[in-house]
DNA sequence: TCGAAATTAGGAATTATTCCTAATTTTAAG
DNA sequence: CTTAAAATTAGGAATAATTCCTAATTTCGA
C-alpha cells in the first residue's frame, strides 16, 4: 500500500480547500469536478487510507453519515446531537493529566488523538421542537 | 410518544444489567430472552426513543455500528480508534471554563453533553499490526 | 524495459438502520 | 367496566452508507 495515485492526492486536496467536514459522499462530489472518472469505491478507499495515514481525521456522527476533517493544525470539535453541526475550536485539555487518569483507572496509557465534546447548540436549545 | 409497552420496559432493563456498551444488534439478542416476540425494528425504535429520553446514550464510533450506553452515573468514554474498545472514566473537566471558550470562538453556547477521548489503546500500539 | 505490486472503475454485495402497514395494546373519558 | 382514539407492535420491505469483488490499468524498482 502507499503507490502514488493521482487520485488519492486529489481527494486529499479537495480535503484542504474544503475545510467543511464533508461527507464521504460530498468529498466524492467535490471531487468529481478534478477528477470525472473517479468511482465511489475509489473515493471510499482512500478517505480510509488517509484517515491511517493520519492526514485526515474521521468525526464520529451522533446522526447522519460520517464527515471527515482535514488536520490543518491541532483542534478540537463540539458537535451537536441534535442538528448534527460541528464546531471547530482550540481548548488546551490537560492531556498528560487526563493520561494519568486514564492510567489509574483503566489500567493502561492510551495515545490521545482528540477530544471532541457532544452537546446541544443555542439554535436547537431555543427551537426546542421534537 | 410515550405510552408504556414492556418491550421498552426490557429494553431498559436490558441495558441496566448490560454495561458493555452493546450494538443494537446486541440489546436484540439480549431482549429477545425477555420478550422473545420482539421485532428488530422495535429495538431499534425504542433505543431512538431512550436515547431521546436521555436514559441512555448513544456512542458514536469510528468503526462499525453504533453503541449505547446505559447512564448510571456520569463519566466520560474513552474509545480506541483502531479496535473500538470504549473504557469508562470519570474526569472532572472543567465545563465551565470550556463553555466560556466555546462561547468566545463559536459565538455561541452548547449545553455539554459529554466529552470523549479518541485515540489508541496500548494494545494497539503494541501489536502494530495494520 | 519489464514484471510484480498497487490501484482503479464499476457494479454487486453487505451492513446498519429506518420506514410501512395492518393488527394489537394502552390510556383516559364517560 | 366500555369504548374509541392514540400509541405501539411484528414483520418485512426499503433505504442509506460502506465495503467487497474483478478485470483492466498504473506505478515503480530492479
Amino acid at each position: 500500500m502507499n503507490n502514488y495515485s493521482k487520485q488519492r492526492e486529489a481527494i486529499l486536496d479537495v480535503m484542504k480547500e474544503n475545510l467543511v467536514h464533508p461527507t464521504a459522499e460530498e468529498i466524492y462530489h467535490l471531487v468529481l469536478e478534478k477528477e470525472p472518472q473517479i468511482s465511489k469505491s475509489t473515493v471510499y478507499r482512500n478517505i480510509n487510507i488517509l484517515v491511517e495515514l493520519g492526514e485526515i481525521k474521521k468525526l464520529n456522527m451522533t446522526a447522519g453519515p460520517d464527515r471527515y476533517d482535514y488536520l490543518y493544525k491541532e483542534h478540537s470539535h463540539a458537535i451537536c446531537e441534535k442538528c448534527g453541526n460541528i464546531f471547530d475550536f482550540y481548548y488546551d485539555f490537560n492531556k498528560d493529566e487526563i493520561s494519568k487518569e486514564l492510567l489509574k483507572q483503566i489500567g493502561q496509557n492510551m495515545d490521545i488523538n482528540s477530544i471532541t465534546i457532544y452537546g446541544i447548540c443555542e439554535d436547537c436549545k431555543s427551537n426546542n421542537k421534537k
